[in-house]
DNA sequence: AAAAAAATCAACCGCCATTCA
DNA sequence: CTGAATGGCGGTTGATTTTTT
């Protein structure tokens, strides 16, 4: 992961921290604070240069830093906040406790851009339609196959079929057809690859929460779903599907 | 089992704003 | 005012790990 540690033509080490290097600066901040970046690693013993040590301390080193494990508030507010400030990822960062602008910043683009498209492209069933629908469990239509991604989106799995439901508030659609209930979690329902199908009677989710993310958020409507490798659903026999158009 | 592709995320880079001599 | 020093920010990279083929 980290870069392999070297030392630059002016003796300054660079690329991933030992333990020993980081156990000086901890020792060293955790002291005398750090009331000058660029003076501090001569005085801590460190090769480094401060721009180095700053970043260390920032993204890593700092107490009450959190790593890893979003929670599902921390995702969307992340979400919101970003469509409100663009990439001002210092700025979300200190809306959330214990987070790095550089973590806030790694984890919108592994796992939050691609959701937050969609959000958007669902922008005309608005969040509080999604909300209001999760709450009253009555259903929202709304017309796949009018969403546009203008952003880009390669929704290349996704067949249209005739309406959508929203059920809860992770993005989460229910796709219905003549013949078959499908349910997808939105992004993270594509980058699974898998296609969650509703049986009338199934003995066990299990399997299936097993390969939800952390952040999936199970709601009473749907209680039996089972997953299925796209490809498995995509050979067998679909109403209209084949002469759908795919967005 | 092996190779290739994708994901992860720590660390780097360049630039900008502010401070200060 | 000017310019150097500094802290901070956001974009990008790339080594390693994980997943897929």
């Amino acid at each position: 992961m980290a870069r392999t540690p070297f030392i630059d033509k002016n003796g300054i080490k660079r690329g991933a921290w030992s333990e020993d290097e980081d156990n000086k600066l901890r020792a060293y901040v955790e002291n005398f604070g750090h009331p000058n970046w660029r003076q501090l690693p001569k005085y801590a013993g460190l090769m480094r240069c401060g721009k180095s040590c700053r970043l260390r301390w920032m993204n890593y080193l700092r107490p009450g830093l959190q790593k890893g494990n979003y929670s599902l508030e921390e995702e969307e507010l992340i979400i919101k906040l970003h469509k409100e400030l663009g990439n001002r990822w210092s700025t979300i960062a200190a809306n959330l406790t214990g987070r790095s602008d550089n973590d806030v910043k790694n984890h919108w683009h592994a796992h939050l851009k691609k959701r937050a498209r969609l959000t958007n492209i669902n922008s005309s069933t608005s969040t509080k339609q999604l909300t209001e629908s999760s709450q009253s469990q009555s259903e929202q239509s709304c017309k796949l196959s009018e969403h546009n991604d203008q952003a880009g989106y390669d929704m290349k799995e996704l067949p249209i079929s005739a309406s959508a439901h929203l059920v809860d508030t992770s993005c989460l659609l229910e796709v219905s057809s003549s013949d078959l209930s499908k349910l997808y979690n939105g992004i993270d329902w594509i980058e699974e690859d898998h296609i969650f199908r509703s049986l009338e009677q199934l003995s066990s989710i299990n399997s299936l929460e097993e390969q939800l993310p952390d952040s999936f958020c199970w709601t009473s409507p749907i209680d039996n779903f089972q997953t299925e490798p796209l490809d498995n659903i995509w050979t067998q026999p679909f109403d209209n599907f084949w002469t759908q158009p795919f967005f």
